[in-house]
DNA sequence: CATGTTTCCTGACAGC
DNA sequence: TGCTGTCAGGAAACAT
């Protein structure tokens, strides 16, 4: 499933191929559930800017667009969801089972929008401020820091007083902003933390081993090109490698690549969980 | 307010 | 072979 370090090969795949193109031509289904605009209203806005820019914020795919002196400047965000792909395509190919939107390009291309669950969400956003950071954090994106930025202390803070799991609260996207279950699984396992510890009770040390932990994962995922369990794939269509660096996540049963020990799977925040019983305590 | 639970959706897969 | 049932999960909505 998409999540940081996907979302940002996703972003970066778009934005190699489509920066600077023009968009001739948008057709959304109708049974899109958009994040907050309408499929015609998202279609009209859309139609006729040029994108400057294509990229991650949190989970989100963000779309900026040239200025544009006829309308107000807004954003185009995608969230993925659980199955949702952004490619970059031939038209000539034809358009895949559950092809929920598309954009025609001035190039010749097509950007489509495929989700077969349908979790995905999207919508268009005005750019209040004109101050790049500040745009990142208003409308789409709630509160919660990224984790690639965030310092050994303000890690720390996060999960000060919180009576919940450790895992519980690494999902939880306003705290940090684009760990789901797969580098959730993956930062525990490295940091040497149970999944079900009371993220309260975590003592400084193993609070920073988590912070350490969870920035090694990603940024080794993204060079990756993400993880492809199940349905991932980048804007190309290209499957990611960090799956064969999966030390815990769905290797359920399977020897510790550490101590041999079997993967164990329970449920945590609702979540399959993957952890070594003799690595994490 | 903080935390836990349910819901949405379809493909994949187990079992009969 | 083909049917039915179960599971996967991000995040919003709802419940505690």
């Amino acid at each position: 499933m998409p999540e940081l370090p996907e979302v940002e090969t996703v972003a970066n795949g778009v934005d190699a191929r489509i920066r600077g193109d023009y968009i001739e031509e948008v057709w959304f289904s109708s049974k899109r559930e958009p994040m907050n605009t309408p499929p015609a209203a998202m279609a009209k806005a859309l139609t006729g800017r040029t994108i400057e820019r294509v990229r991650r914020v949190g989970k989100h795919i963000v779309f900026d667009f040239a200025p544009d002196a006829k309308s107000d400047p807004v954003q185009w965000i995608v969230h993925l969801g659980m199955t949702g792909r952004l490619l970059v395509a031939d038209p000539a190919v034809p358009r895949p089972l559950h092809t929920h939107g598309v954009l025609v390009l001035r190039s010749g291309r097509e950007l489509r929008f495929v989700d077969a669950r349908r979790f995905g969400r999207m919508g268009i956003y005005l750019v209040e401020d004109t101050k790049e950071e500040a745009a990142d954090l208003r409308g789409f994106q709630g509160p919660g820091t990224e984790p690639l930025r965030i310092s050994r202390a303000d890690f720390r803070k996060l999960f000060h007083g919180r009576r919940t799991s450790i895992k519980a609260a690494l999902l939880n996207q306003s705290l940090l902003h684009g760990v789901g279950n797969i580098y959730a699984d993956e930062s525990l396992f490295r940091a040497k933390i149970r999944p079900r510890r009371m993220a309260s009770r975590l003592t400084t040390r193993e609070l920073d081993r988590l912070h350490g932990a969870v920035q090694t994962v990603l940024r080794e995922a993204i060079r990756l090109g993400g993880s492809s369990v199940s349905d991932y794939v980048d804007a190309a269509g290209e499957r990611g490698f960090f799956q064969l660096r999966h030390y815990v996540y769905m290797r359920t049963s399977q020897p510790c690549l550490v101590c041999g020990t079997a993967i164990r799977r329970t449920v945590v925040a609702g979540r399959g969980t993957h952890y070594c019983p003799v690595c994490q305590r």
